[in-house]
RNA sequence: CGGGGUGUAGUAUAAUGGCAGUACGCGGGCUUCGGGAGUCUGUAGCGGGAGUUCGAUUCUCCCCACCCCGACCA
């Protein structure tokens, strides 16, 4: 894409009321825009962020064998009256319209529950696993930190349904692998810990996925050899015993919790009666887990370890571009900007009439992983330079080509 | 939701009970061009309401918004 048509624009300071890493880089860059307090546009830049991530998460739940749906955002009030959450003491976040009429989607549970009662009868028709990447609406009393604790943000929410405990075990066991995967693949999995953490009714623990930054709302305890941690609202002698840690070797540490699983028992099954019959034609209700993953908080927990005083350093996974081609003098990148996208590379195109120090504070504020600069110096070759790094190497265009496609 | 703080141009900021200034941006001119260039010029602002006052962006009150600490967060 070609910058100059690019219709956000950079900003040379930081807005005054962000006060987060994320939020601070990634409105001063143009990927997002507060509408309010915990409630953002993507805008381009941010949307293929966005987009990437959310691709990373749709491969790894197909591979689990997940199946993508599409939920509403209006909820229909009786399906949650049936569960006791439809009461504003026992979910305190909702938003609902005027007079109670709808709910305006807090979480899928019981929508999803009611719908796979027509698709759910028999043994046969399970295990069944469900995900969708849907908006919440959360009414935070404090909407905060950027992108990771907002009103409105995107969840990649997926259900399990299950005959036995054992197979529920299977599955959760699965998705927990999906998910340090993702959060791998996502260019933080050496920051990111299984973390136990209060399980609710059904289990004594759940999962979450804790990325070490103290950008973060969670104290959790690590043990980094073992790579596993415990959240502080568990901490204690017991827990510490049953996951056979020592506690002389768990380190204190903030974090950010980038994921959830839980394992929901029948809690929601029984309450909306789905249920299946077994072989030998008893009806016994389907075991239930839910797992997700909070894009835009999984966004701005990159940004918040992936960044430096200049700006974002974004993995290539991640990033909006895979290079960005800064020419110093007008039109001479734009042969190269042509081979670069015949070859398939995801470039932004600096075409911009604008001093050196302005592109390239530009490139180091949008964090494009690989910067590539033609000017009158270069020749007829590029210079190449990884966002991250120092020094710069000066290549061919065929070398370029061949290395980035 | 409890406590505290802040609202001035597109952005970041200054000052003031009596004509609201600076920088960047944006428009135009000339000179520049490897780390946010120089110069001339133009453009644009006091969150909303009520009160005090001859006069309020400034003081008081209410509302709204935003930020911080805490509480809350299947």
């Amino acid at each position: 894409m070609r910058q100059s048509e690019l219709f956000t624009k950079t900003r040379r300071t930081a807005p005054k009321d962000e006060v987060s890493k994320n939020g601070r880089l990634l409105i001063q860059a143009g990927y997002i825009n507060k509408e309010m307090a915990g409630v953002y546009d993507y805008l381009p830049l941010g949307l293929r962020v966005l987009k990437k991530i959310e691709n990373i998460i749709r491969e790894e739940m197909n591979k689990l064998g997940g199946q993508e749906i599409f939920m509403t955002t209006l909820q229909d009030p009786t399906l949650w009256k049936k569960s006791g959450r439809w009461d504003d003491k026992v979910v305190t976040d909702w938003f609902k319209t005027r007079n109670d009429e709808f709910g305006l989607s807090n979480t899928h549970e019981e929508p999803l529950t009611n719908l796979l009662k027509n698709h759910i009868l028999s043994y046969k028709d399970l295990p069944v696993y469900v995900y969708q990447f849907q908006t919440k609406l959360r009414y935070e009393l404090r909407a905060k930190s950027g992108l990771m604790r907002g009103r409105e943000f995107i969840m990649k929410d997926l259900y399990s349904f299950s005959r036995t405990p054992e197979e529920l075990d299977r599955f959760h066991d699965k998705c927990r692998k999906a998910y340090l995967n993702v959060f791998k693949r996502a260019g933080i999995g050496n920051k990111t810990y299984l973390t136990y953490a209060s399980g609710g009714s059904f289990t004594k623990y759940s999962y979450e996925f804790q990325t070490l930054s103290e950008a973060g709302e969670d104290i959790i305890y690590l043990d980094k050899t073992k790579k596993i941690a415990i959240n502080k609202e568990v901490y204690d002698e017991e827990s510490v015993q049953t996951l056979k840690l020592n506690r002389e070797k768990l380190i204190r540490e903030r974090s950010i919790e980038v994921g959830n699983i839980f394992k929901l028992g029948t809690r929601f099954s029984d309450a909306l009666g789905l249920k299946y019959v077994d072989k030998s034609g008893i009806e016994r209700p389907v075991i239930m887990g839910s797992y997700g993953i909070g894009l835009g908080r999984l966004m701005g927990a990159i940004v918040e370890v992936l960044s430096d005083d200049k700006g974002i350093i974004w993995p290539v996974s991640v990033a909006p571009f895979k290079v960005h081609l800064v020419e110093l003098k007008k039109g001479l990148a734009r042969g190269l900007y042509e081979k670069l996208t015949k070859a398939g590379v995801e470039t932004l195109y600096d075409d911009r009439d604008l001093t050196p120090g302005e592109k390239f504070n530009d490139a180091d504020l949008i964090g494009i992983p690989w910067r590539l600069v033609v000017s009158e110096k270069t020749k007829n070759k590029v210079e190449v330079k990884r966002r991250n790094a120092k020094k710069v190497e000066l290549i061919s265009h065929d070398e370029l080509i061949q290395q980035f496609s």
